[in-house]
DNA sequence: GCCGTTTTCGGCCCGACTGTTTTCAGTCG
């Protein structure tokens, strides 16, 4: 039982109990519980049974939670959300996907008219047979038609966009803003300034002076398709590409608070507010204002905000609710990791396998990046698909490397070019390449690339032989996730991490947006066990590398410092770890 | 259902927009 599968059981309760209309905050508890369980770092399978009384140690998880993780870990099921399906179908929480529907009208259809699910509802809207309830007018049915047909066109692919997508779209609507007067500054909160992996929607932050010219400036972009909402102070569009983006216009003295309070997350903010409150203070997005006075005393810029409260700035990275606000209070907060850190890239391909830059090409490009070293990591010969190299071919490209690495010394080029291999973790966890011509690489990366589908115990122990064999210093993509198209692999992180502790092996955070792999929350577990991370392109052209800032902003959501991240150490350092000498 | 620098009981973040209705409920973020 993954600690997803019972933090969506909880999110499906708080949905069921909000739709019977219970107390909201017996339903926020569970939506709380949902977030808490879902960045665990470790498993809450293996916490029931052996370690039980630390789960009502995280914030969000009381006794009856406790009680039901339990019971979900044991029997697969939760009795709570048994008994709530008894009263409505499983497919009212598919309702609540329909934007515009929430729990009160998921009810009243249920009630009303029987709808139990989407297709019902549809049928309801084409039949007209929506009028006949009190509270429900012409436009309702109209909007109702064109959000199931949204639902629709975007089932089966994932509701969320890639942040690569949405970082696409950023730049020129931002200068699309900034080139009307009144518009003095352009921002992007939301997810996206969180760098979250994936994206519901842009939220745009502007400054101007004349409220009205900055909407019609925002809903006239080029891109364009559909205006879903205008106000005085807000409007949203949808563009094109089918992304939404949400507009807030703010005065100037108002810009740091509205920041703050569309960068989120939702929780983050629930707590500040919490913590505000308690201080004697009201936290809203126009400023911070004194519970006494009704008076303004923040608001103009962020760092007034989180100072008025007692806390130092937080990274937009950290705001998630887990830990951060109390770091913030004690000033413990990890001075993160930085794209300017990472010191060279140890993972690339080049044209000897499926790479579409040549050896000289991509030191040339790492060299302008500034790095001082890249390592060369072709696949090896089980990867046919991909030229992998057999035992002759990856000796014939080390010779290369060497030569290349001559001609850098007698330029006194300050870089260096490390023999690598991406060297395929076989079904039975033996290594691609016989002993010897892995002991000739400086740096061993491991991955694993076919028979995704083997049962759990069986991939940890396939990953773990590979991390014993002595003969590895990286593994690459740790779970195999491709972001909305295939699952991580069943495997047992924690006991991975642990044996790359004891055989000074180190994980790879791949920055491929599509992989993003370890994630945030696995970044945390490899730095509560002192195991480095290598944050890598896997770049298959000298483009690639620009990817880098995907890998280091997930970084920065695992809460990495410098010093956790084996390669922004430099090179004699990293020669060291990859010599084994930790 | 959770939680505690007023509290083990009584609170629990806050505001904009829409639609429908004539003062507000529901949804959304």
């Amino acid at each position: 039982m993954e600690n997803s599968e019972i933090a969506a059981i909880f999110e499906d309760i708080a949905h069921l109990l909000e739709i019977r209309g219970e107390n909201p905050f017996r339903v926020r508890s569970y939506k709380r519980a949902a977030e808490a369980v879902s960045s665990m770092t470790v498993s809450a399978e293996k916490l029931v049974g052996e370690d039980e009384k630390s789960l009502e140690e995280i914030p969000g998880i009381g006794k009856s939670i406790h009680e039901k993780i339990v019971e979900i870990v044991r029997t697969g099921d939760c009795s709570l959300k048994k008994e709530l399906l008894e009263k409505f179908p499983d497919g009212i929480l598919d309702l609540l996907k329909i934007s515009g529907v929430g729990p009160k009208k998921a009810a009243l259809f249920y009630e009303k008219l029987g709808i139990g699910n989407v297709d019902d509802l549809e049928k309801a809207v084409n039949e007209g047979r929506l009028g006949d309830v009190a509270g429900l007018g012409e436009k309702t049915e109209i909007n109702l038609k064109r959000a199931i047909a949204a639902y629709r066109s975007i089932q089966g692919s994932s509701l969320r966009y890639k942040l690569s997508l949405a970082m696409s779209s950023v730049d020129k609507y931002s200068k699309h803003m900034l080139s009307v007067k009144s518009v003095k500054r352009a921002e992007f909160a939301g997810s996206l300034r969180r760098w979250k992996e994936t994206v519901g929607d842009l939220d745009m932050l502007v400054e101007s002076n004349d409220h009205e010219a900055a909407l019609e400036r925002f809903v006239s972009y080029g891109e364009v398709a559909e205006v879903v909402q205008r106000g005085e102070k807000k409007a949203a569009v949808r563009l094109k590409n089918r992304l939404q983006v949400d507009l807030r216009v703010v005065d100037k003295d108002e810009f740091g608070a509205a920041l703050q309070y569309f960068t989120g997350s939702k929780s983050h903010n629930v707590a500040l507010r919490d913590r505000a409150k308690r201080m004697g203070f009201k936290i809203n997005e126009y400023g911070v204002f004194s519970e006494k006075t009704g008076k303004k005393v923040a608001g103009a810029d962020e760092k007034g905000v989180y100072e008025k409260v007692g806390l130092c700035w937080i990274e937009p990275e950290l705001r998630e609710d887990i830990g951060e606000i109390a770091a913030a209070e004690k000033g413990k907060l990890p001075k993160l990791v930085d794209v300017d850190d990472i010191q060279g890239d140890l993972h690339m391909h080049t044209t000897e396998s499926d790479g579409h830059n040549s050896l000289e090409q991509m030191a040339e490009a790492a060299i302008k990046r500034g790095y001082s070293y890249i390592a060369i990591t072709e696949h090896s010969k089980a990867v046919g698909i991909a030229h992998g190299l057999d035992e002759t071919r990856l000796r014939k490209s080390l010779k290369a490397i060497d030569n290349l690495n001559e001609k850098l010394k007698k330029k006194k080029a300050k870089f260096f070019v490390l023999k690598g291999a991406e060297v395929d973790i076989r079904h039975d966890g033996s290594l691609d390449y016989e002993e010897d011509a892995l002991g000739e690489l400086d740096c061993v990366v491991a991955a694993v690339h076919s028979s995704f589908n083997m049962p759990k115990a069986e991939m940890t122990e396939r990953i773990i032989r590979a991390i014993e064999s002595g003969l590895v210093n990286i593994i690459a993509h740790p779970t195999g996730r491709l972001i909305g198209y295939r699952p991580p692999y069943e495997m047992d992180m924690e006991k991975v991490v642990k044996a790359a502790k004891t055989h000074n092996v180190a994980l790879e955070l791949n920055s491929f947006p599509e992989r993003l792999d370890l994630s945030d929350v696995h970044c945390r577990l490899a730095k509560e066990h002192g195991v480095p991370v290598v944050i890598s392109t896997d770049a298959h052209s000298e483009h690639d590398f620009a990817n880098i800032v995907y890998g280091v902003h997930t970084a920065r959501r695992g809460w990495l410092e410098k010093n956790d991240v084996l390669n922004a150490r430099p090179l004699v350092e990293l020669k060291k770890f990859l010599a084994k000498g930790g």
